[in-house]
DNA sequence: AAAGCTTCTGTGAACGTGCACAGTAAGGCA
DNA sequence: TGCCTTACTGTGCACGTTCACAGAAGCTTT
């Protein structure tokens, strides 16, 4: 059986294709009359609109694109993606669009993403962990509108995003420790070209000044192991540390087990914070005490910069929202 | 500036739209001559095939719709999506197949689901977590073809699937603890309308026989506060367990923390198995002896059903994969 | 030399929409 | 009465493909 078209549905309700089209696109004149009857034939037969012949006429398709930029192996180790996935395609079905995945992790899927925007099959694009300096913004042009969540280093004044204040929950874990009474404290890092590996160090930097020296900073790259090392690493050069800020839940909890291996007990000896409140920070022992990031508000806000675009708003200025220090047992 | 069309190309490269078409759709009827005029045209005006256009025509859209039945608050609860998802954006865009994401967790949004489906808007379905009993199976009916990462229960014949060996695993952790001496065995299990939930106890029951009781038997529903209730009730109902068998990770680190409440020491007092060798698995102290399903084939797995199905194939046998006993401290 | 393959090419029609336009009927107003 | 507005409806065309078909050119076979 063949599917029903616009024209089954006008003929079984005894108008023309161009008032059913009114109807479904919202078009004001329809009489009530047309109306009943076009609504029942619907239902009647089932009928469902052609994207594609639609697609073809309006130049939209009804679909947005989340582009991650992540190699293919470290995809998805950041908790954050679920949240921004989930809030996307809700509040992108209310509006009848459809999310559609891509991973942009090295040069030949860059290359087939650029050619799907390009060829005008998504209506908008959301980039998810663009890292700085990646090709893909500027091939993407001018294509249809982009969002990023979290900002893209370098194109902030381009590319409008939604973002923690990275800074501020860098200075409130660090000035917490401070109100504590530690004196050595350290810091782990995430990668330096990334918004959260940057700006949580720099909070950490505006807080302690000069104190804040490269004997106490060490960098990982968000793997629970990279933490483990960095900590390690931190315990040899600057044996008489008692606080250590980590950018991220799960580095901390490698730290926690470096802290471990050294027979130093959290958070007497040293204290410990994380970042991201994720669901490990509640299964180390001891729990994490960590920055909490508004996540899927996060994620609302930059779909909505995303719809707004869509629907033909100019620039957009970024959103930037407070982070909250959440106490556990580390620190 | 217009997007090319299929017509520009053949002007710029001095044939027919058939020809370019023919070269496009790897026909093989097309000169050496005109395939290098034409590959250089499409490369000079920039030129990509406008897929509203051509599945307008085929009947096919080039993409394949990802179905999340989870109500929306517990969405990606579960670490397996991320593997799900990153293979099957991989292998599709392979094909030049798209991946679209929808939710199917309240009833709007399986009506929703059903209107894409039915309305011919992707060439394939990938169910994940579908329940027991979900009216979405049927409603789905004879539409593209649709299989699922885990087997539907009540749809085993008529969905084909990719799977752990669920009972396997649970086999491999009991029969440890009976190696190991352990003597009162209890279990915590999944929800009872998921195959985990269900074959995870199965296995259990294998091994143990009628030693299996109700008493040392508790449910949970996945989340880690579920498990630290039930081995709170474990404990009070049976104080003289010297294992527990539990069916998730996060479970287990909930199982973890009742324990530490409760005095008993891990391994030494009572072993913990966990199942799913997920992150929490090494986050946890001690880290959990587990069960690895063999994540990334199943997912393979599930989609090279899917495209056997896209491509015609007819009735499938589901695949069952073997799992792995991953031994650290916690038993 | 005619007939029959094989290889390659161009053309018209169709897919199912939305939109611009033309057209109708009813009512208000001069 | 005639004209203008408002509310509504039908029709032709275009969107960019693929596919079936017809036909041309070059070979091989009869």
């Amino acid at each position: 059986m063949k599917r029903p078209t616009i024209h089954d549905v006008a003929a079984a309700a005894g108008v023309s294709r161009g008032t059913v089209s009114r109807l479904l696109n919202g078009d004001k004149y329809v009489s009530p009359a047309a109306r009943v009857a076009i609504e029942r034939a619907i239902s009647e037969t089932g009928y469902v609109v052609n994207r594609a012949a639609r697609s073809l006429v309006t130049q939209r398709t009804g679909s947005v694109v989340m582009v991650l930029s992540e190699p293919y192996e470290k995809l998805f180790e950041d908790p954050n993606y679920s949240t921004l996935i989930r809030v996307a395609i809700k509040m992108l079905a209310e509006r009848d669009l459809s999310l559609v995945m891509m991973l942009a992790g090295d040069a030949g899927d860059r290359e087939r993403v650029v050619r799907y925007v390009r060829g005008g099959h998504a209506d908008g694009v959301l980039l998810v962990s663009t890292h700085a300096g990646d090709p893909l913004v500027e091939a993407l042009g001018s294509g249809p509108p982009a969002v990023s969540c979290g900002a893209v280093i370098g194109q902030e004044s381009v590319i409008p995003y939604a973002a923690a204040d990275e800074r501020l929950g860098a200075r409130q874990m660090t000035e917490y420790f401070v109100a504590q009474g530690r004196r050595r404290i350290a810091m782990i890092t995430g990668p330096m070209d990334t918004p959260g590996g940057i700006q949580r160090l720099e909070g950490f930097a505006e807080v302690l000044g000069r104190k804040a020296t490269s004997k106490l900073i060490a960098h990982g790259d968000w793997t629970q192991a990279s933490g483990e090392r960095a900590m390690a690493d931190l315990l040899e050069r600057t044996p008489d540390i008692d606080a250590v800020f980590v950018a991220s839940d799960l580095m901390a909890a490698g730290a926690l087990a470096a802290l471990r291996a050294a027979g130093r007990s959290v958070p007497e000896d040293v204290a410990v914070g994380g970042f991201d409140d994720s669901s490990v920070a509640v299964s180390t022992h001891p729990p994490l005490t960590t920055i909490r990031q508004p996540l899927t508000e996060m994620a609302q806000e930059t779909i909505r910069l995303l719809l707004a675009l869509i629907d033909g708003a100019g620039q957009l200025e970024p959103v930037i929202l407070p982070t909250e220090l959440v106490i556990r047992e580390s620190a």
